[in-house]
DNA sequence: TAATCGTGGGC
DNA sequence: TGCCCAAGATT
């Protein structure tokens, strides 16, 4: 069953796989593991389509992991603006950094694994997909396709660990990074998370999801929380073309962004609605966002002659602002500023 | 174990 | 349009 399985799954990646900017380039057996490593952590959490534009940028603006380790902490962060989870950037110029002191990339999965960011599925993606070394690589996508697979009911995060059991039981020992990265693609294309496409499935007639039923059904996920909704406030304080933008501190929420000065808002309450300077202040508008765990409502307002904030900060050119590298949030702050 | 941590695509 | 979801890591 198990050589079967994989052998129908190659099959099909031999003729299906997609072509992907981080995939080994033809008559290269091996992709580089620079950016086999980035574009897993630009992966997590987050679609191919989002990716791809950010994975361009970035090898372009540092082709190779010594670059990226000699870049300002900054500039990464501004670079990353927009894509989310800024842990990770934050996480990516410590493990480049550490990368560029061991002189070359760890590769054995378990040494993958002491670099800040890769947890346990990205550490066994690289190994297998840049070292072509056998590890158990289980995202989203290969949970579905598991669970399905063998009509594992349990429902998550608790089915977790038979998923890992029965992957671990179909991964041949060669073409390591080829079956994971074919596991991956089956579930985002094929195997999706609504409407299965079991007629165009290789592993149709292995399927026990399939013959016992409803695969969609699988797996068996716990009820969502409901997200509060949060006040904040968030000031734009304007003077001879440029605007002052505070850097968020720490490693919480936009940890390490550049950001408008606001209320101290998060996902525990609202904000003081204290303006960091004295002044006149004129409504602008609110923006709604909606966060992973929350959703905040954001009052916009506007102080036309400023003194000088006693914050740390800096006046940031407005004809430069998409540099300034805003999360989306404070980018839509901005809009609405622009735009009254 | 469960909470924290973003965003945009797709339906 | 609102909601589900995604190549998860960390604490």
């Amino acid at each position: 069953m198990a050589a079967i399985v994989s052998e129908h799954l190659l099959d099909w990646y031999d003729a299906h796989a997609r072509d992907l900017p981080w995939r080994a380039r033809p008559g290269e057996p091996l992709p580089d593991p620079y950016r086999v490593w980035l574009s897993e952590v630009m992966l997590q959490q987050t679609t191919v389509a989002a990716v791809k534009p950010y994975f361009e940028a970035f090898t372009t603006r540092w082709p190779t992991v010594e670059a990226l380790a000699a870049a300002p902490e900054e500039d990464v962060m501004a670079a990353w603006a927009g894509l989310g989870y800024y842990s990770r950037a934050r996480n990516l110029v410590k493990a480049a950094r550490a990368v560029a002191d061991l002189g070359s990339f760890p590769d054995t999965e378990e040494d993958l694994r002491e670099l800040p960011g890769l947890g346990a599925y990205t550490a066994a993606a690289v190994a297998a997909i840049a070292f072509g070394q056998r590890a158990v690589v289980v995202d989203a996508n290969v949970e579905r396709v598991v669970a399905r697979l063998f009509a594992l009911k349990e429902p998550l995060p608790g089915v977790r660990k038979a998923i890992r059991a029965a992957t671990d039981a179909i991964a041949p020992d060669s073409r390591a990074g080829d079956f994971a990265q074919a596991m991956m693609d089956l579930g985002s294309s094929i195997c999706t998370a609504r409407d299965p496409k079991c007629l165009l499935c290789p592993l149709e007639r292995d399927c026990r999801g399939r013959a016992e039923g409803d695969p969609a059904l699988l797996p068996v996920k716990a009820p969502k929380k409901e997200k509060p909704v949060r006040q904040g406030r968030a000031w734009w304080i304007e003077r001879d073309g440029a605007v002052w933008l505070v850097r968020r501190e720490g490693t919480g929420m936009l940890g390490g962004m550049r950001a408008l000065p606001d209320d101290g808002w998060s996902a525990k309450g609202d904000g003081t609605g204290e303006p960091p300077i004295e002044g006149h202040w004129e409504a602008l508008g609110m923006v709604r966002h909606t966060f992973s765990h929350f959703a905040l409502e954001l009052t916009v307002q506007r102080s036309a002659a400023p003194e000088q904030p006693e914050r740390a900060g800096e006046w940031w050119p407005l004809d430069r602002l998409e540099e300034a590298g805003l999360p989306t949030l404070f980018a839509k702050a901005a809009r609405l500023a622009l735009a009254s």
